[in-house]
DNA sequence: TCCCTTATTGATAGTTTTTTTCAATAAGGA
DNA sequence: TCCTTATTGAAAAAAACTATCAATAAGGGA
């Protein structure tokens, strides 16, 4: 993500400071994010921001394809930065780490079975793949 | 699901009557029902369930893989009863409807190009397909 | 650069969702 | 039928999320 203030810009949204501080968070931490994680390392962070702004910017960053929802295994709802267009997350069950993947002829080839044997139209789809990153798979073989 | 009852005995759990309601009204609606849409069922049907009750039920029946958690767009987190072993569904946006896909070979393909690409290991997936079931289609094109 | 308009913020309060607790109940084996 | 103990559900607590509204600040225009 490099351009998310200009396309904040040209959607007709300010590009304000608490913005900028989720964005960043969001960027640095490398893994799902909850609204309360966020405002914790705000906090930390002497940036303060209100628990309120934060699900306000979430809720814009999604609808305006900067961040993604993911759904953890507890406690659901997680925010990853992502790049524009249409995009999948493997996570890493043991430390959080999560990298996008693009969706590839596999899935549509999958998604065009199912609609030809249900008879759904089928618009949009939900994937996450769950693992363990190099790093803690390694640290596994250790133990 | 028919030897669901012989499964919670098998595990060690009594059939008791709540866990029959829910079971019962899971398999009857046909579409993800939340934890407060079955307490609120439940009333309509006299059978007054505890809400804790029904969060119990449903995390039992999870573990045991009797229901499955969806994620919803709104609110998040609708259960909806499964057939043994491996599977996904496709959800209507529309009326809610769902019909589950069995998840064999499934993405096989793709999970081992996302392996190799990423060194993660993946051990498990979560995929949701959601768009219009047939008769949603029809109606759409009336209008 | 400064001002003005108005989008945005965040404290507070309210609502919904989920978890904890514990005495009363009932499932199912003896 | 009785007894043990898993299970229930009312009530209360904690967590997650939403609504309100006066104060603030972004950024366009003078
Ligand atoms: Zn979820
Ligand atoms: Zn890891
Ligand atoms: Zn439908
Ligand atoms: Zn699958």
């Amino acid at each position: 993500m490099s351009g998310w203030k200009e396309l904040l810009t040209q959607a007709g949204y300010r590009v304000t400071e608490p913005r900028c501080a989720v964005m960043q968070l969001l960027l640095d931490s490398g893994m799902p994010l909850s609204p309360q994680a966020l405002f914790e390392s705000s906090r930390t962070q002497r940036q303060n921001l209100g628990l309120v702004t934060i699900y306000r910017t979430l809720e814009l960053f999604e609808v305006l394809g900067l961040v993604c929802r993911v759904h953890l295994k507890d406690g659901c709802h997680g925010y990853l930065p992502v790049s524009p267009g249409h995009h999948h997350f493997v996570i890493c069950e043991h430390c959080g780490g999560a990298v996008e993947f693009p969706g590839g002829d596999d899935l549509r080839m999958l998604i065009a079975d199912i609609e030809a044997q249900t008879g759904y139209r089928v618009a949009e789809h939900l994937l996450q793949l769950i693992g363990l990153c190099p790093v803690c798979q390694a640290q596994r073989e250790l133990a």
